[in-house]
DNA sequence: CCGAATCCATAGGGATACTG
DNA sequence: CAGTATCCCTATGGATTCGG
């Protein structure tokens, strides 16, 4: 089988590590936070306000995880006072489009996905 | 902190569940395997050509997810012959484009994600 | 305020071998 | 051909507690 348009370097290949890929980014906080970020730089304490599901431990984890990617950037401050901010480094930002996208599929299919589900379950 | 638009229902809310996010396409292999599936219904033994990493049992629990999610369809033919069809749903159909522009953001920006891991990696 | 350290539970993925 | 059946094992996420 051939695929028409190969896809980023060879997502076959082994080299390819899948936290790479596009559609799996990063784990399953990240998406989130990338949208907190969206509108500007934010502590972390300011984070934790509309992520208040997540535990500091796992929202340290996943900022370290986009940090690694590139796609956040840390900053600590001299002054202790303004804390640590975070914010979307221009490739993250460029990173929200396709994400955007992405999320504005979902919205239009939000009912088939959950009809779906649910069908499954109820079989 | 607001969000201009909302996300989907409500991404934040603890109803929605993470494997529906737009972001998290199901499991490890599922675009992958959407890939596969875009030229047309493809049978259990053509998908593990391209997708020879995957195990059987694993393949086999990605469609199943897919399935499950609507974005696949499973048609067991009669004639023993024409095997198990598996092909993408309209739905499933319909993301390959927020998939893809993803895909192709992935491309474009391919060495400054690799450069970025390298970089965190030295130090 | 911004995490780090520890411990725990589970699920997901994988290897291998086997069946209708 | 199209999966199952096991078994294992690591990675991830989460609760809780502690530190600079």
């Amino acid at each position: 089988m051939t695929l028409h348009r190969p896809l980023p370097p060879d997502m076959f290949d082994e080299l390819c590590p899948s936290s790479l890929l596009p559609f799996r980014f990063g784990d399953k906080w990240a998406a989130l936070v990338m949208r907190c970020l969206e509108d500007g730089p934010r502590r972390f304490s300011e984070l934790r306000v509309p992520l208040a599901r997540v535990t500091p431990k796992v929202l340290t984890q996943s900022l370290r995880g986009l940090e690694r990617g590139g796609l956040v950037s840390r900053t600590v401050h001299a002054d202790p006072k303004a804390g640590v901010e975070y914010a979307l480094t221009p490739l993250g930002r460029s990173m929200l489009e396709p994400m955007n996208a992405a999320c504005e599929w979902a919205a239009e299919h939000w009912d088939e996905l959950l009809d779906a589900r649910e069908r499954h379950i109820a079989t």
